[in-house]
DNA sequence: CAATCCGTACAATTAATACTGTACATTATA
DNA sequence: TATAATGTACAGTATTAATTGTACGGATTG
């Protein structure tokens, strides 16, 4: 085979990866990311070694610095993980490949944030909603008004207890069994 | 009970109001809104009746106009339902209350929307990765790298299968059998 | 059917975020 | 311990997104 083929070939296998990095790329969004983390999450699941900063640096055509934060909000999103050794001096980056995992590892840490910062908003307002409903100098519209609030509180929290449940199911992989 | 005391009561339980809003705002970027859209949606999520677009221009103290494109965005992600009746020529807007629906409407929705963009694109890249690998002319160097990417894409392909059944049982409320 | 008013498209502005270049702290190497 | 080189903080720039004001199409009323 001639060189161009060979040349050719290689090309043409980098334009497929390039259709499903970009729809990565394309759908990234729902998982808080920018197009072009993205683009280097689609690079670094098709690359079949860890990766350096610098060599991010160069396929992304990025600043190195950029590198830096785009990789950092990858792995703290942990669809990336940084390796343990190093490789002459370099941090190495590898992606997570199994779809699985990344939906369970983001779902899972994001889901969690939200409950927290739900629930404690949701038990403090509700405390406080108690102590005005049970003033007996307050009006009985006061009064009421109070209890609708606490009502749809009350509601709100029995979402976020089966929320938990999800996400303690989700980390159980109780969803997967039947799977992969 | 005098004046001055029914306005604390009232002011005191906008406050409470105002911490659940709050929280919702700050959670809202899983749900790829802006804390102002989170805002928006924590007030119709208390208003106990419809609203108006210019009623949301006051309680948000903004222009009308942005109001239009802030409804506009939760009515796709489907937090917030447009009416069929009007009040006084005006569109109504409710919140979806609920947050098993909220939670149920938004990840169907964004999720199935994943799962459209990658299987295609998927698709296309093993077809055109078979048409590599089955080429007679390439060299078993170039056959082996076409085979890697094509593992990795069909175990992606295993995972949106199980998304798909996992977006389906969502829809058919499975995962809420139990509760609620 | 004229007058009014709603909602939204669009251009302009403002705010937020992404990205770059540099400088420096830290760590590894010799 | 001196030297070299990595990764990141930070300030500055560019790009993108959010917000405003305006103008206008379309619907509704009188």
């Amino acid at each position: 085979m001639s060189q161009e083929m060979e040349y050719h070939i290689s090309e043409q296998r980098l334009h497929i990866r390039q259709i499903v990095i970009d729809a990565i790329a394309e759908t990234m969004d729902l998982y808080g990311g920018t197009p072009s983390s993205g683009q280097l999450y689609g690079i670094m699941f098709f690359e079949n070694k860890p990766m350096t900063l610098d060599e991010m640096k160069v396929r992304m055509n990025m600043s190195k610095s950029n590198m830096s934060y785009a990789v950092r909000s990858l792995v703290e999103s942990q669809m990336v993980k940084k390796l343990e050794e190093k490789q002459d001096r370099k941090e190495l980056y590898v992606a997570e490949v199994d779809f699985f995992h990344t939906f369970q590892n983001f779902f899972t840490l994001k889901l969690q944030r939200e409950i927290n910062v739900m629930t404690e908003a949701i038990s403090k307002a509700l405390l406080e909603l108690t102590e005005i409903i049970i003033d007996e100098h307050i009006t009985d519209q006061e009064r009421n008004l109070a209890l609708q609030d606490l009502y749809k509180l009350r509601h709100g929290q029995t979402y976020y207890e089966w929320l938990q449940k999800f996400v303690d199911a989700l980390k159980q992989e109780e969803y997967f069994k039947d799977f992969a």
